[in-house]
DNA sequence: GCCAACGTTGGC
DNA sequence: GCCAACGTTGGC
């Protein structure tokens, strides 16, 4: 089991969208980036946590927590010609993007990035780093378990 | 809206 | 295959 930490920008798919959804669940279309594309591809499995963030917004920072429950599959908008994620280098047998399946398990009190920074034990997360853009970065199992400890003191 | 950091592109 | 130029990300 591995554990994962997902930006979106909520303009695109909020926690409130994803919590509206059939099975709320979303395909987690639109990653344009090799890195990212490779974790989904290549690492990622059914049954991994992520930590579900919203990026490129006033309240930066974590809002929920989803599940993988599908493997990598073809992103389906790099086949749409009208759509802002169409790949023109893509064909049915040699896609280049490829995303999964997230499955809502709970959302959070939010969690604000000041407040992840503020914590020594979480210094060395990928998405606290300067300079970080990366949408997708793995989650350690300690960095994982603090987070979740903190998850659990806010909601009692 | 700024801009540092990083990824991608393409000429050579 | 180098690398300058350009484009994008995303916190601030």
């Amino acid at each position: 089991m591995q554990y994962w930490l997902m930006k979106s920008e909520p303009t695109e798919v909020s926690i409130d969208d994803l919590s509206s959804f059939k099975q709320q669940t979303v395909e987690w279309f639109g990653i344009r980036n090799y890195q990212a594309r490779n974790f989904m591809r290549n690492q990622m499995q059914i049954g991994d946590l992520a930590f579900f963030w919203h990026s490129s917004c006033k309240q930066p920072g974590i809002y929920g927590i989803v599940k993988i429950v599908s493997k990598a599959h073809p992103d389906s908008l790099q086949f749409d010609i009208n759509s802002e994620y169409y790949e023109p280098k893509s064909t049915p047998e040699n896609p280049r993007w490829w995303c999964v399946d997230v499955q809502l398990v709970k959302k959070i009190n939010y969690i604000s990035i000041q407040q992840l920074r503020s914590y020594p034990e979480l210094h060395t997360m990928q998405v606290l780093q300067k300079g970080n853009r990366l949408s997708i970065t793995k989650v350690d199992g300690k960095q994982w378990n603090f987070i979740a400890n903190l998850i659990n003191q806010n909601s009692v």
